[in-house]
Parts: structure tokens; C-alpha cells; sequence
DNA sequence: CGCGGCTTTGATGTTCATCAAGTAAAGTGG
DNA sequence: CCACTTTACTTGATGAACATCAAAGCCGCG
């Protein structure tokens, strides 16, 4: 257990350890290139060519998709450990997406015929391997269905929730991400997006200053997000 | 190459073939359960232990979920070969959707510790595994980011075009869904629904019978679908 | 200091959900 | 097989939700 590979929550080393030997693990683990990133830089683009297997190691990233009319949507905001690369890296030669840091952001970059020549000739490896994915997509397909159910109010609410709860675990945070972007994610148009922010604190559910958000009223915003 | 296993297009046989020996290929695919499904048949209830490893052999299924307010959401409709029981099997104790036989449907069922066992002992064929979950969830999240950013009008035309060009590969068909559902997959009021195909149809874009649709200027519908 | 991007608010019109009402089709029990 | 019930389909009227357009303030950056 004592590695030299000094990622110590590292979710694909936690898949390495049922399957792999020692020797094999330090081997992986040293093979590695860690890459970093500033807010706003885009590491992997739409159409490039997929020769890495990538995963995050801190930060936060957005996966997102420009559409036929040059409008970029997000399709969902990823936490380290989400395998970020999963997503079309088995499927298909070229990314049908991009990646861009919303916070400074370490990489995790493997090659991924290494990575596959690993799993072809390692079951439990490769098992690990699927449900890791199963677990990512999952909560993509699960939470997009969620959006798409709610109203602007909702919508936000939604948002503002995941951001306090699920990613940052705390009512005061900075938004990583502008009011575009929210927009860009829940698919409504900016302008909107903003006057529900307005409402929002009108009616005393949470506080605005900037980028800073303050949850107020978590009970109520709940409601507002369940749709009640 | 000859097989007892009389599923010649079988997708899951195609991933032992590289992976299994003929002994091996041979006890698979004589494990394997088929069961019969008419058409409006729930053979997977949202909420159920997940046991098997199920693949939809031949038909038409609807993947879909019940939200917070007893409304049906469709996330997917799935044609043979898509990995229909990919979604959670690998990540989750119990299934997250239901899927309903929209069409008389043949599933091939195999006990979910045995597919993992052989996926725990053969890493090709887990790879094979990961390559088709991918492209299974790939297509559904890319397909819901398209229905997402359009308008009513393209998104009815969206899935017109989906049912004429990719399932049935015809310009007269069958519509297998009612509007209802129509509605519940592209997240509108059955009323509009209805009204979009009857101005479809005063625009001599489609002819429609009943559940009988005809695309008459299908180069018309596109444009709507691709929102120009 | 001025430019461009982000944010904010207001006014206006379009799109869409909701409500209502009626017809057609399909299943149910006597 | 028919009366009865239920479900699917259809159209219209109305109001709510939302996009679009316009204008102005703010802020960082060259």
C-alpha cells in the first residue's frame, strides 16, 4: 500500500488495487502526466481526436457542445472523479464534446491504448472500469431529465442547490460560473436567468453580491426545485 | 462458426467472438433466456432489483421514469441492439427507468453474475462491453441535447425524421407511440403535439391516418428539425 | 480612457400550457 | 352484440411563461 503514486483518493487507482499487482499499479501510476488549467481554458475540443484517457483530479470543468446555430449548451458540470474522458473515449475516434475549466483544474492523462491494453487483458480491471462509467452517464442522463422537467424557477433553484450542496457543501460560494453559462446549462436565455436571480433575492431566499451567492431560505428553495 | 446459438445479428455474441473460445461462446449462448413482450408490456419497472443482464433482441422498447409529480417522462426509445439494460445494471442495485415494450419486442436475458463473472475474467470481452455502453450512452445524452435546444416544431419534426429515418427507414409508417407520448418524450402538452402534426399536415409536410404518418417533403421537415 | 464583455431592468410579442368541450376509437361487462 | 366506460384524439379560447429587443450601468483590461 505504500505507493509512490501520491493521488491518494485517486478513483482509478482504487480501481487498479483489486486487480492489479503491485509492480503493475506503480508501473500505471508512474506512467501518468498531470496537466493544470486555469478557469476559462478549454483542454479537450469538439472533433479532436482521442488519444488520452483523462479524468479530473481537482477542480471543476464544464462539458458542453456548440450546436448547429453556434450556440454552446453544457451538458452537465463535472467534480473531480467524475471520469470526465469517459464519456465517448470508448465509442468513438473524435470527442462529440469539449472540455473547459470553470475553476483551476489538474488533469490526470494516461495514453489510452495504454489504458485499454490494460483492460483487455485485465477482467476486474475493466470491470471497475464499467461501472465507473455506468455510474458518470448515469447521473447525466438522470439529472438532465431532471432539468428538463422544471420551470425557469425550478430550473435555477435546481442549480443554485447542486452548487451548494452537491459541489460545495457550504450556503455562502462564489458561482464558478456566469450567468451565461447557467443559461447555457438549464437552456433559457440569460436575461431570465438573471431576473430569476432577482426574485430570488426579492423574496429573501438567498443573498446576491457579484459571484457570491448566500443561500437564505434552503427550505423553500427546495420546494421551489421539487416543484411543489 | 456454427453456432447452436441461432442469433445471427446477435451484438453480445459479436463481443465473444473475439473474446471466447468456441466452448466458451457455446455455454453463453445457451444460457441465454428469451422471453416474449406485446406491445404496451412493462418488462422492467423502475425501482426493481436488477438481476439480469437483459438486451433487446428484436422490436421496439421506450425507456422511461416517473417523475416527482406521477408524470411519465421518456428518456429514450431504443431499437434492437441497443444495450437497453446498460444504463444502471453495472452502477446501481435497482433499475432508475422502466422499459415497456412499444412494439412486440424478443429480449435475451442472462444472469447479471454471470455476464460479470466472465466480464471479471476476460478482459476483451469487458471491453467490448465498454465500447457498446458508450455508444449507447452517448447516444442518448446527444439525442437529449438535441431535443433540448429546439422549439416545438423541431422538435415534433426531430422525431418524425427519427421514426422515418433511423427506425423504420420508410416515408409511410406506423407511429408505435401515442401523442401522449410523443409528448411525454419530447417534454411538451399533448394538445401541441397534436396541433404541430396538423399544421405539418395543412403545410403538406405529412399526410396522417390515424397512427399512419406519411413524410411527404421530408427536405421541408428537416429544415424545421435542424431549426434554420 | 475607451472598448468589449458581463450584468441588470423594462417593454413587447411569441410560444406554449392550461382549461374546456367535443368526437372518435377501443376496451368492458351484461 | 350492444350499452357503457374509458382512453385517445382534436380544436378553440385564454392567460402565463418565456424569448427577444432595447438601453444603460458596471467592471476589467489594454
Amino acid at each position: 500500500m505504500n505507493l509512490k503514486c501520491e493521488c491518494e483518493k485517486c478513483e482509478l487507482k482504487n480501481a487498479f488495487f483489486n486487480s492489479f499487482d503491485e509492480f503493475e499499479l506503480q508501473t500505471f501510476c508512474t506512467q501518468k502526466v498531470e496537466r493544470k488549467f486555469s478557469k476559462g481554458e478549454t483542454f479537450i475540443k469538439e472533433g479532436e481526436k482521442i488519444e488520452e484517457f483523462i479524468y479530473l483530479k481537482s477542480g471543476l470543468v464544464k462539458l458542453h457542445k456548440t450546436d448547429s446555430l453556434e450556440k454552446d449548451q453544457i451538458i452537465t458540470i463535472a467534480e473531480p472523479f467524475d471520469f470526465v474522458s469517459l464519456l465517448s473515449v470508448f465509442s468513438d475516434k473524435a470527442y462529440n464534446y469539449s472540455v473547459t475549466a470553470i475553476e483551476d483544474s489538474v488533469i490526470c492523462c494516461l495514453q489510452l491504448e495504454d489504458v485499454k491494453k490494460y483492460a483487455r487483458s485485465n477482467g476486474l480491471f475493466s470491470l471497475n472500469l464499467i461501472e465507473k462509467m455506468s455510474l458518470a452517464t448515469d447521473k447525466i442522463i438522470l439529472e438532465s431529465l431532471e432539468i428538463r422537467n422544471r420551470h425557469l424557477r425550478g430550473k435555477v433553484a435546481f442549480i443554485l442547490l447542486k452548487f451548494s450542496q452537491k459541489i460545495y457543501q457550504r450556503n455562502i460560494f462564489e458561482l464558478p460560473v456566469s450567468r451565461r453559462e447557467i443559461a447555457e446549462y438549464i437552456g433559457m436565455t440569460t436575461e431570465n436567468v438573471i431576473r430569476t436571480l432577482s426574485e430570488f433575492r426579492k423574496d429573501k431566499l438567498i443573498k446576491i453580491n457579484g459571484k457570491e451567492i448566500e443561500i437564505v431560505d434552503e427550505k423553500t428553495l427546495s420546494q421551489i426545485s421539487s416543484f411543489g
